[in-house]
DNA sequence: CTGTTAACCTGAGTGC
DNA sequence: TGCACTCAGGTTAACA
């Protein structure tokens, strides 16, 4: 459920934790998509909190022991900032606890995952090293990320562009909503073949995709079914989506009827009359 | 290499 | 109420 605007408000919410110390891990269930490291509780206890980043959809709590905490929500995950103790509910499967700053109430991480296909790791050695992070492509509100790069890379390739988008090795961060509300800003169809994309396209594209994913972190993400903030709040960018889960709906640019079509297994919506 | 599909899981919604 | 079926903000492994 949380693509980038989702994981980086979650990141700024949970902003709070850094400099804090962890008491311990508390691990209720470890069969998520990879297995919570057994020994992750003995590896982080004692260890101050010193950053909160973000690489593409992992959340990245950096410790003092030069150690990195990863986490990774998938589709169903959640992470609140709580009181310690505060009411169990079903698959809340890790808690962080932190030891009380001066002054300051105690504070706890809680991952909640219902389909358990986010992650808990544990990193020691540079990001860039991890299996999972070799190969991610660049930040899509990074420099990298540009039309002449997008235009490069999609040279040849049959795929359509909508699943181009949404692979992590050409560029990170674009999920199933932006990638979709982005080509219909760019004008672009989802089913063109990359390959077909012009210069202009790429540039409009990355355009698109960075003014769509700064609106929707303004907005605090998207909430369609039951993404929630750090702290339970709402996501408002829902109330902009042009054509994502809008399917048999007049289009909000002109009159034609949004349609919905399978791409890569997911679903896609686009206006026939506006994207070409 | 590129591209497509199945798989990992649970819960909510729909139609009969 | 129950059952069968579809679908869901992600990602990787296994294929052709």
């Amino acid at each position: 459920m949380p693509e980038l605007p989702e994981v980086e408000t979650i990141r700024r919410g949970i902003a709070p934790v850094v400099g804090r110390r962890i008491a311990r891990v508390v691990v209720r269930e470890n069969r998520l998509r990879w297995p919570v490291p057994r020994d992750l509780s003995r590896r982080v206890a004692g260890r101050r909190v010193t950053s909160a980043e973000r690489r593409a959809k992992y959340l990245l709590l950096g410790l003092d022991s030069g150690d990195r905490l990863i986490i990774h929500l998938g589709m169903s995950g959640r992470l609140f900032l709580l009181p310690p103790g505060h009411t169990l509910v079903k698959h809340d499967h890790v808690d962080i606890e932190f030891d009380r700053a001066d002054g300051d109430a105690a504070l706890m991480l809680r991952l909640h995952d219902p389909r358990r296909f986010g992650s808990v790791l544990l990193w020691p050695a540079k990001l860039d090293a991890h299996p999972l992070f070799a190969a991610l492509g660049p930040e899509p509100l990074s420099a990298e990320f540009s039309g002449e790069y997008l235009f490069g890379l999609s040279r040849r390739r049959s795929a359509p562009a909508k699943n181009f988008l949404m692979d992590a090795r050409v560029v990170v961060g674009a999920g199933n909503i932006y990638a979709t509300e982005a080509l219909f800003r760019a004008g672009v169809r989802p089913t063109r073949a990359a390959g077909r994309l012009s210069r202009s396209d790429c540039d409009r594209l990355v355009e698109k995709i960075r003014e769509v994913l700064n609106e929707a972190i303004e907005q605090g993400g998207t909430t369609l079914r039951d993404f929630r903030g750090s702290g339970g709040e709402l996501g408002n960018f829902q109330l902009r989506l042009f054509v994502y889960d809008r399917e048999g709906q007049a289009c909000r640019r002109c009159d034609g009827r949004i349609r919905r079509i399978v791409l890569g297994g997911r679903s896609s919506y686009y206006c026939p009359n506006c994207q070409k």
